[in-house]
DNA sequence: GTATTGTCACCAGCTCGCTT
DNA sequence: AAGCGAGCTGGTGACAATAC
């Protein structure tokens, strides 16, 4: 069996070596050598993704000049993704030598080569850096408050009740939705399914946590500066350009982050109400509609995705529908 | 007084059918 | 065939009325 050829880099440098290798552990040997890395505890992954290169399968699946890059015992690779770079950089200012780190190699890539990409890497570092982040109050950064509503006092608030404003308003469209259905059993039905759907709602805070950058971790889809990334089109695993913003940031940056969606990946109104409809027409005695999947699908990110706007697609989101086992739930 | 709620006007993109 | 616009879809924020 003849040799591949590879590119391959260590973690924290973008410095790329051509290598050729028979096998996995041929690839390990002669990389480890070449970049000083050592070979125990070392682990190779896809630079693109982050993927491991683990089985012989694998290797022998990997198209010819891959780039890999070789982590050290305990090193991580998330992939090659400058938009996480960029965060972990505005996120780790208390980390001094994290913070040189990161810019460095930020700063490497982009010198060496000038893709469009790294050309948007520098315009987002760039950008990020003259503005009023940490300010919270309506005190620290007036401008930020310009045009809203007295009763907002912190940059947190207003945030959660925009996230807050987008839920109800497919709250009222589902409501909406029900008081023209033309069945009255299903009309009943679905108007208990609403009920169910209210305390649900406030007990959740119409989810204003969404956007609230003070909300806990898991709650929240920004980081704790309030940087968010966008989640990339209804029908991809993420967003090919890296868009992120911090509406956080000024009075700009916050009207521009009305412009970025939340979009239902299964439909709201072409599939997710119809369906809600064909499960209390046909609902079998003894069944009553889970409500609690249809509360997902709607209102939660099970199902919604934070998108810039041309991240948006207006298209039927095809092939994306309701799960006809979840409809019912026994009484 | 603030929080909740519904209403309203608004924007952009897609599809379809009509006109040119 | 190309262009236009209506009417649909996906969304948004402002604001006033109501509830707490």
């Amino acid at each position: 069996m003849g040799s591949k050829p590879f590119k391959i880099r260590a973690a924290n440098d973008t410095q790329k070596y051509g290598v050729a290798a028979q096998d996995l552990n041929d690839l390990i040997a002669k990389g480890c050598k070449v970049l000083k890395v050592p070979i125990k505890g070392c682990k190779i992954c896809l630079q693109q993704d982050g993927t491991l290169i683990n089985s012989r399968e694998f290797f022998q699946a990997l198209p010819p000049l891959s780039v890999l890059v070789f982590l050290r015992k305990g090193e991580k690779w998330t992939g090659d993704d400058f938009g996480k770079m960029i965060l972990s950089l505005l996120e780790a200012p208390e980390d001094p030598v994290r913070k040189q780190q990161l810019t460095e190699s930020l700063e490497g890539m982009i010198a060496k080569e000038s893709s469009p990409e790294r050309v948007h890497a520098l315009n987002l570092y760039l950008q990020s850096l003259p503005d009023n982040i940490d300010a919270e109050t309506r005190e620290e950064d007036p401008d930020w408050f310009e045009g809203l509503e007295k009763r907002y006092k912190t940059k947190s608030q207003v945030m959660a009740c925009s996230a807050q404003g987008r839920i109800r308003g497919y709250y009222s469209k589902t409501k909406e939705y029900v008081s023209n259905l033309e069945d009255p059993v299903a009309k009943i039905i679905l108007k208990r399914v609403l009920e169910n759907f209210r305390p649900c709602l406030k007990n959740n805070g119409y989810h204003g946590d969404y956007f609230r950058r003070t909300a806990k971790p898991k709650k929240r889809l920004c980081t704790q500066a309030g940087w968010f990334v966008c989640h990339g089109p209804y029908n991809t695993k993420t967003c090919q350009d890296k868009h992120m913003i911090n509406p956080y940031s000024s009075r700009q940056k916050r009207a521009v982050f009305s412009t970025w969606n939340l979009d239902h990946r299964v439909e709201k109104s072409r599939t997710i109400l119809p369906s809600m409809q064909q499960a209390a027409v046909s609902c079998p005695k003894g069944k009553q509609l889970n409500w609690e999947y249809f509360y997902e699908l709607l209102f939660t990110t099970d199902n919604l995705k934070l998108v810039e706007i041309s991240c948006h697609k207006k298209e039927a989101h095809k092939g994306y529908e309701c799960d006809e086992k979840k409809y019912y739930t026994s009484k």
